[in-house]
DNA sequence: CCTGCCCCACAACCCGTGGTTGTGGCCTGC
DNA sequence: GCAGGCCACAACCACGGGTTGTGGGGCAGG
């Protein structure tokens, strides 16, 4: 469909006549009804009934007429997705399915006035340059890279240390176990696919390894979440990780377990970063946003209580001491004022 | 911006290669490698960075990609909303600031899957003629016309009467009534704008100023609610009418008022009529909405509760008897079942 | 290290879409 | 009945967007 065609269309209608649709676009009468005509035959019904005054919608016109509205809204929509300047908040996440993209949505839906772009960036060092440039706004990450410290203006502010979960099928041997340790989970096979080698994620999952003798299989391309849960709850043998923070459903006959893993509980440290210089108005809002969500123990509940299966980790990590995060993610940095 | 370019930007993310989205487009490598070339010119932007491998998603890309899906998800809805068979289900509305637009809404909230697409036609006539053609599957009309009935094959259901009230400006003589009776308003100027002469909307109100000596001005073209309630905001004698059932808004300056008009009240009878012969699946799911919103009193109070402005009209007029409604609308007629 | 392969961009060419000008038919209102 | 709008059809033309052919650049394997 060509959206000039749809543009000509709404035209026409506003002002009830072709040629004055024409001025309007700065093109010929006859383009403006060869236009038409085209959108017309493309959809196989007449849009405009054509009078001695000029021209008005049929009912299929009336019909397309707001999503014609609607294309050109969503048209204008993705321009200023990547206009410099003026665009969208644009805010880079490790993963998808980690409690950041959570924490985006309830900004979203308690701000919905700012347009929100959500990137996902190769690491941390990526980040902090694109941070830099301009050219993403803010960056969930953990605080501090293997080796080396962040810039001095660049802010980070502290969000939340997601806990870590097995998610199991039924028929998995620790399927009916409330809770269990890390150690327990040595010579089970767990499969993290779509880890990236060289991100940061990838590291905390095989420093997480390499602490209790796990077998973290980060192998394979990631067919989305779909394919993976097919694959667990099918599977006897084979769990993967989830974050606490996430948001998963699932058809009811995979029958999937949610399991707590305590003692300690393996967290991942997000923290929010940005350019001290970023001007961006949705900036100040989503920090504000970040800042009330993690003091206010209503949306640390509605993050553990995610996907039906109601869990106590999120908020018994948070306030127990007995954590495990990997060394370089372990020194905690300034906090900066808002 | 071109929508073939827009799919081919997608195609080309999904494989990860040029050379296969070719493939899946059926065009040349070439044609994909300029097609996402000049899309990239016209946003001023890259979207894809092309490596030995293939090709992947910049940060622009990135932001770009949800937009670029919403577009051609508006593009498959717009093309559906006039494919005969298979389409959105089509009601048409008498006006968009009476009852039956706020009861689609509250039908769309609680029935978010059926696609819904609004018209309005000309007159009942009209709107029978398309029920029986299949053109559209609903319409929202008074039941009777004058001098003649309804044909067999369509079915009708008493929906709500809706009261009438005057909206006044806070400089008019009747600003402060809590009420008006009909008779009071003679000699009044009432501006209900944008009535198309030969409708029974038109009909209605001409009866309703020869029933009681009104001067009601029908002139004039309508260009909105908002010139309309701007201009009535200002006119210390200008008022003009609108259904109990709106959902209107204005800015906190006009202070408007909606004063109920009783003694009697003025009400437009609406139903609900549709083919019986059509099979839309939406259609029985549209009737028992509005078979139980027509019973439930919750309903009754969100709608007369509209604007912030509460009012008992809406209520009281369906439960008294003292209402009005033209001669032609006056007779009920057989209610079938669902 | 060189070579071959794979992937994408550039160049030249060519057809067809979509613009223009010119003109005609139809309805309406005076 | 005639004049004035308004839209559709026809002929023409230009350029956008397709094709084929070719070149450059990065990995991988010998």
């Amino acid at each position: 469909m060509d959206l000039e065609a749809v543009r000509t269309f709404l035209a026409v209608l506003e002002s009830g006549r072709f040629g004055q649709a024409a001025d309007e676009l700065s093109i010929t009468q006859q383009a403006v009804s060869k236009r038409v005509a085209a959108l017309e035959k493309e959809l196989g019904v007449r849009l405009l009934t054509r009078t001695a005054h000029g021209a008005e919608a049929t009912i299929d016109g009336q019909a397309f007429l707001p999503h014609a509205r609607a294309l050109l809204h969503a048209e204008a929509r993705a321009i200023a997705s990547v206009r410099p300047g003026s665009r969208a908040l644009r805010v880079d996440v490790i993963g998808r399915r980690l409690a950041p993209a959570a924490l985006l949505r309830t900004f979203h839906r308690s701000h919905p006035e700012i347009e929100l772009d959500v990137v996902t960036l190769f690491d941390a060092d990526a980040a902090v340059a694109a941070l830099r440039s301009g050219t993403i706004d803010a960056s969930f990450r953990a605080v501090t890279m293997p080796g080396r410290h962040l810039p001095e203006d660049i802010g980070a502010l502290p969000v939340l240390d997601e806990p870590i979960e097995l998610l199991t099928g039924p028929a998995h041997a620790l399927a009916s176990a409330r809770a269990v340790t890390p150690a327990r989970l040595a010579g089970h096979r767990i499969w993290v696919p779509g880890i990236v080698s060289g991100t940061e994620w990838a590291a905390y999952y095989a420093d997480l390894a390499a602490e209790f003798g796990l077998t973290i299989e980060v192998t394979g391309p990631d067919f989305g979440t779909e394919p993976l849960l097919d694959t667990v709850a099918d599977s006897p043998e084979l769990a993967t990780f989830v974050g606490a923070g996430t948001r998963l459903v699932w058809p009811e006959a995979h029958d999937l377990r949610r399991i707590p893993v305590h003692g300690p509980t393996p967290v991942y440290p997000h923290s929010l970063l940005w350019s001290l210089d970023n001007p961006h108005p949705g900036l100040l809002a989503l920090r504000e946003h970040l800042a009330a969500a993690g003091t206010e123990p209503s949306d640390a509940a509605a993050l553990s209580g995610a996907s039906g299966t109601p869990t106590a980790s999120a908020t018994s990590a948070t306030s127990g001491p007995d954590i495990w995060t990997p060394s370089w993610a372990r020194q905690r940095t300034r906090r900066p004022a808002l």
